[in-house]
DNA sequence: GTCTATAGATTGATAGAC
DNA sequence: GTCTATCAATCTATAGAC
């Protein structure tokens, strides 16, 4: 075949990996192992392992963060067109919900999903250097349209409580089922619906809080 | 001398590079030559680079917690004897002030903090093994506090509010000054005390949220 | 495109002299 | 307590047969 699904295999278990353990914390070996593939097939296909995770941002994340820019082009477009502010509890949701709709896709969203926001709370330089110039356009569209929704919120201030949002929507990606510190409670809201309502709530909440 | 200053300079250099680059991407070999100190002088002391990761967390996470714990107890047993409900934005202070407060103290406590914040967002399992039960007994003090405050929440709503708001503040820790993802705006609030009050008000804002 | 084999560097940890 | 020297394991990446 021209174009082995060797390649795609190879995508997933990095996908999984990364997501799970983190860059560092992954080998070569252990992503090829789960792949069934040959390490030396992995360099073959992608000449590295930065460029491995490079490959594993693209493939999802360009499709999902059109479909957030379009969503949030949306709203600002029909707020302007009604001659009214958009709302922020709208953008915010224009821009969580995909990423969890997304994530019900498959286990390789899933997974996907997980690095997404591990990549948006860890600090490390080579996740870093390849998930900000994929997102960063996304995150400025993101400000310009809540600068709309809040104008009387000086931008500085905006663009802290912002970083805050990011802060917690990354650990909600990134764990979602898990409970980190665990506490004795009958029950907490199991499905991604009622976590993403929950987070959109929370940061709009935040986003909209007197100065 | 009985016990040598060799063994606080690892300690120091350990802490410095754990919350720079993590615990799995930092050598031991890079935190004895940042120490000046020599690669087998570091596992003389610690054990090994696991056991030296502990007793960073320990150095300074008990007194610190130990101030974090009185403080809440002191506004839970204030409002009780005013017969009122104690106020979200006193506990959410109390949590989150004294981190920043030890965060002025020196560089030392400096990246200390970055390493707290970011062993809050991070999934690695080495680091939440040290870390978790260092911190446990102390979130489970916040959320009963947080229960009192908001009697009418239910508990997992509370708890998923609350993780949520580890996010933002474990973000914040990490990376106070450097925002992430570059937005053109003329200042953003510099010092802690200006960061502190806002994560205070924006996370207060969202567990006050209506249901 | 896929494999074996291996180069070349780096890792955590330890033995043993002083 | 501190050092040199080194072990054994692991890592990324590549050369070369098929």
């Amino acid at each position: 075949m021209s174009q082995s699904d060797t390649k795609i295999r190879i995508l997933d278990a990095a996908e999984h990996l990364f997501a799970r353990h983190g860059f560092h914390n992954t080998s070569m070996r252990a992503i090829t192992s789960e792949a069934e593939a040959n390490l030396a097939a992995a360099n073959y296909h992608f000449g590295s392992k930065e460029a491995l995770l490079q490959a594993v941002f693209e493939r999802r994340l360009v499709p999902l963060n059109q479909q957030r820019t379009e969503r949030l082009r949306h709203i600002v477009g029909q707020a302007e067109q009604a001659g009214i502010l958009p709302d922020v509890r709208d953008l915010m949701r224009a821009f969580i919900e995909p990423t969890l709709t997304f994530r019900n896709q498959d286990h390789g969203t899933r997974a996907f999903v997980s690095l997404i926001g591990r990549s948006m709370v860890e600090m490390d330089s080579t996740s870093r250097d390849c998930f900000i110039p994929l997102i960063e356009p996304l995150f400025k569209l993101l400000f310009t349209s809540l600068q709309r929704a809040l104008p009387h919120l000086p931008p500085a201030i905006l663009l802290t409580r912002l970083q805050f949002a990011m802060g917690a929507m990354g650990r909600t990606l990134c764990a979602p089922d898990q409970t980190p510190l665990q506490v004795d409670v009958e029950s907490s809201p199991s499905n991604s619906e009622a976590v993403a309502e929950a987070l959109i709530g929370f940061v709009s909440a935040g986003l909209e809080a007197p100065c």
